[in-house]
DNA sequence: AAACAAATTGTCAAATAATGAGATTTTTAT
DNA sequence: ATAAAAATCTCATTATTTGACAATTTGTTT
């Protein structure tokens, strides 16, 4: 095992426990010597990764908040998505939420709070089990094939519980069903008493999966026309998708293979 | 150097560009060897730091919105204060913000929008300036002497330029001022047209050092009562220290000192 | 679907850097 | 001012990292 990842095992433990803990704690727990503990921990602190607080105890530190800023500024999925949540926002009286998959995760990326200011479970930052929840169904339904097998053979059993097909062609045939609705609303799954209407956002440059969703109360979803309220985020989906293929700097990432032509 | 501080030149790269990088581009520009880069890379895609983003770019990584929730679902400044905060912003028309000390960092850690949702250039996670901005002076008034000196010995020339004392005397006393005060009014000094009145929030605990503030449109300030605005700039901060002591669970950080009574 | 190019992952010996016990110094609290 | 804790230093030993090159996987184009 490398220093590498031995060092962030310090970073793991401190995620974990809620409170800043001491150094010699921090050794004891992950079997450190001294020396080797506080070298660990000085290299995080000098990243920023974690903090000093108060004499003796490393938390979580403002690197982390700064870092979380620079993804915040340069997603382009968040730029092209925060005015259109404003707007679903307003004509919904919902609140609007902007999730992406990230290698395994799906993790909220933005919470555009509505009127009611609803408490969600998995607000930014929470990671969202893979296959519950409308946004989650919504991302999975539109990932390529291979990646949805590799998701099955690892998560069959979560799959079958959640009624998404009992075997893998019932899932491929309940994920072609979906992607035929072209949305996807989830009763009740993450927070009871709350619905999910979620549509796909795809990123055709980057291959970047990412979905939008209105997160309404049951009661009042229940006064909502279901097929406009689909029509909508659908629509808002769309809407972020050409204000993803505007931007103003679609910046060459890296144009190495400028095959001038013969 | 050791591996571990090398790996982080990774992820500082990393933050410093808007784009993905391409593993070659970040070996050539830390002139490291293909394999060790690679090893890097790895390393920290294992973390989450960084992801892999359509086909061999490598971006910041969904860990880092994960810290970023444990720091909010942790912070107990934080928590205290979202509340007033929100009252703070109805009462007053503005914005509020939060800032805190991070080691040799002021970063605001929290921003609550108010009506008019005021765009402002140090938003969450942007790193400020440790002498201007009201946030910024109010933490520097009510740290500790020793630590206040040794800011400023490093910053002397910023502290002239934003007329906070020519020398370390000069400095000495306006600082005196201000804590005399209870808080402090900057216009302009972080956006043009822009006020903030901010105000020490003690954690006598922990010794964390946070203040808030109130951010209005200039015309809206002039038209308020200056006075009146402080005292309630002031008294949000002594009900967040309220609320920092008396918390559900004040959590009995580490109790080894457990010193039994003869 | 096959062929191609890029991206990534092995292999392995040399060299460098990480490690822990214990002593020592600095910081913090009283 | 003093005591206790926290952090750093020293150094010989040992394990780990490193890079050149090769092999392989992955993704794209025809």
């Amino acid at each position: 095992m490398s220093s590498l990842t031995r060092m962030f095992a310090v970073l793991d433990l401190l995620e974990q426990r809620t409170l800043a803990l001491d150094a010699d704690t921090i050794c004891a727990e992950l079997g450190y010597s001294r020396p080797t503990g506080y070298r660990y921990i000085a290299e995080l602190v000098r990243a920023g990764l974690l903090v000093r607080v108060g004499g003796g105890a490393y938390g979580l530190g403002p690197r982390i908040i700064e870092l979380d800023y620079a993804i915040r500024a340069n997603d382009p999925v968040l730029a092209a998505a925060q005015p259109v949540m404003r707007a679903l926002v307003a004509a919904t009286g919902g609140d609007a939420t902007l999730a992406a998959t990230y290698g395994e995760h799906v993790v909220t990326t933005h919470h555009e709070a509505g009127p009611e200011a609803l408490i969600l479970s998995y607000g930014r930052g929470r990671p969202m089990p893979m296959v519950r929840g409308a946004l989650s169904k919504c991302l999975l339904a539109w990932m390529p094939r291979a990646r949805q097998q590799r998701l099955h053979a690892v998560h069959a059993k979560d799959i079958k519980a959640n009624k998404l097909g009992a075997d893998w062609p019932a899932f491929r045939a309940a994920m072609a069903q979906v992607r035929k609705d072209g949305y996807v609303v989830s009763i009740g799954e993450l927070d009871t008493g709350l619905v999910a209407v979620a549509a796909p956002v795809h990123d055709d440059q980057s291959g970047v999966q990412a979905a939008v969703a209105v997160v309404l109360r049951l009661a009042r979803y229940e006064l909502l026309d279901h097929a406009q309220l689909a029509a909508l985020v659908m629509d808002g989906a769309r809407r972020i998708e050409q204000a993803m293929r505007t931007p103003v700097l679609k910046a060459a990432a890296k144009r190495k293979r400028t095959r001038a032509k013969p």
